[in-house]
DNA sequence: ACTGGCACTCGCTACAGTCGAGTGCCAAAG
DNA sequence: CTTTGGCACTCGACTGTAGCGAGTGCCAGT
């Protein structure tokens, strides 16, 4: 059988009020709290229909009805419209992120401004090397077979990592060697540097060719292949809130699967501008199932360079997260585009 | 009136015993699990004394005993022994902590590695800069009125700031500019830079004054009143174990307290090398009143550069807890003695 | 197609009763 | 003076019963 309108407005309200209150909502309830024009028992009908189609359920037998995964998705496709922010939140938005000082700050600051806004738990994603361009290497000799390689990527993000030289370099040696591989990598994104990076050991004089060698394995374990990634973390506090209504019962999983930067990377590593929703078993991550994922990517202009988003109870405000996580990524872009 | 040896044993018994059960242990199973060679009654009137000194207590009136914070206290001062290391536990301590390929990576590594082996909240700070020495201060030009600032410490910390020049610099400049910085500070340790950085300024160049002004303010704010400290954290989900009994039921605050750095840095930040065990209300932030912490330094060698430990129900066991931070502590300042 | 009425379900709360671990006290023994 | 066995007492945990009420499903009537 098709939902008419009047079915989904029963949804909607189901949604909402369930959202709202934390509690299984009955028919009487419901054509009190909503001007529907129809009776509890009309309500009921539709209430049994929509429970034969999976979009709701009666946790008990005589108790009232609870959005299922499947009622939430329809309601977050279909039937929920966008809440524009209050310019109250957008100026905490603005007054929060104004000056941050370095990368690392607008990360901490933006990932703090996320939780406390939705009140859930909130995950940023580092601008992405993958999507960063090499702005400046830097070598800095440590001993004469010691050197810490600097990199400085155009989104801000600053990694180090020593190499051990196989012979050593002298001063100057080092000062060739650093131009050599700025000359070769600046400008060029860092997931098109292995071919480059060839290149440079290819081309480099003989005296500088094991220290190059040893310099390129070190520059593509680093740079390309290890941990590449890093996220922030904030709001887990929230988790406790709704006093283990949510989450029935047990924080464990959750607090475990956020500890895994694998896996929040997996959850808010975008590569759209899309925002995308994940809600209650779509999650791929088993530990998550029972949680809702409101994810978007970020970035200055329009390329996106990390993702950002918030994870919450599947019983969550689904437009007003939407709506928050929008913004705020928005504001991160243009705190980027600046430098 | 004193307490005997025997009213020790028996506090030693019930700390043991509540650790192990968590459950209030009584007069009857105390006598059954340990050779205290006096029968029930007796135990009883001893416990009856302890509880009047304060070290034990009854939740409910019929119920068994139970340490309180005093309890613990005297208990950690005077009733334990040191629990030596399992060899497989040193080596896993080895195994995991080789391999780490920089600064970030070892504390990683440490931080979950202590959340492992204890079963608990590990908390560790990375080198301070307050006691780090400069190694490089690398100044790399973004347009001509900018410049990024890097400065690298002997601890293997790396922490970079952008500066706004007054006006622009060409590349030698920057050149000279970045010699004269590196002269004046390079070795200094980051406590000490003041004044250094001040006569950087008065020796600079005329044309170089107005930079120089603007690096030094920059350089003293991020490098020395800043965030200037971090700290890693790992294992909250271990809060879970023991289902909410530890922690009379609410995770909130502190998970509200763990996400607060200040707060961290408090905890752990030590300066002695000694070994601190804070116990219930012992502890200052009104949050943790509930948890126990043990704290010690680390360092390369017997200088300390920064604290770690771990945070846990007052229901910890003090013997291992003590042991497994001592050892962490020592194996990270052997990897950092290695640089 | 909608509505009012009605019987039914079932979780929640309150209350009473039982059980048992554990205590405090006391008088007797060492 | 310390230790011990005995004993009455306390009180939380558990069990079973009963009443309440929100909510449902169904059905007959409009």
């Amino acid at each position: 059988m098709a939902l008419d309108d009047r079915k989904l407005d029963v949804l909607r309200a189901i949604v909402e009020d369930y959202v709202a209150t934390q509690e299984p909502v009955g028919s009487k309830s419901l054509v009190e709290r909503h001007q529907l024009g129809v009776s509890p028992a009309t309500v009921r009908n539709d209430m049994a229909v929509l429970e034969d189609e999976g979009y709701i359920r009666q946790p008990h037998t005589s108790a009232g009805r609870v959005p299922t995964d499947r009622g939430y998705r329809l309601f977050v496709d279909r039937l929920s419209t966008v809440k524009p922010l209050s310019p109250a939140e957008r100026r905490a938005i603005e007054r929060f992120l104004v000056g941050a000082v370095d990368l690392d700050d607008v990360v901490h600051r933006t990932v703090r401004l996320l939780a406390q806004i939705t009140r859930q738990v909130a995950v940023v994603q580092y601008p992405s090397l993958a999507r960063s361009t090499v702005r400046h290497l830097e070598l800095v000799p440590i001993s004469t077979t010691r050197l810490m390689v600097v990199m400085i990527a155009n989104t801000g993000r600053v990694e180090q990592r020593q190499v051990e030289l196989p012979a050593p370099l002298d001063e100057s040696q080092v000062t060739t060697l650093r131009r050599l591989t700025n000359e070769k990598l600046c400008g060029s994104k860092l997931s098109d540097t292995p071919p480059l990076v060839q290149a440079l050991v290819d081309e480099a004089p003989q005296e500088l060719r094991a220290a190059t060698v040893a310099l390129s394995t070190v520059l593509l374990e680093t740079l390309v292949e290890r941990h590449e990634e890093r996220v922030a973390l904030a709001g887990t506090a929230n988790l406790t809130r709704g006093g283990l209504l949510d989450f029935q019962g047990s924080l464990r999983p959750i607090l475990e699967a956020l500890e895994e930067e694998v896996i929040l990377l997996k959850l808010i590593g975008e590569v759209e501008p899309i925002t995308r929703v994940r809600i209650g078993d779509e999650n791929e991550i088993d530990n998550l199932r029972g949680t809702s994922i409101v994810s978007t990517g970020y970035g200055p202009g329009v390329t996106i360079v990390g993702g950002l988003g918030v994870l919450g109870p599947t019983r969550m405000d689904y437009p007003g997260t939407i709506a928050t996580v929008r913004a705020v990524a928005r504001y991160v872009g243009e705190m980027l585009a600046q430098n």
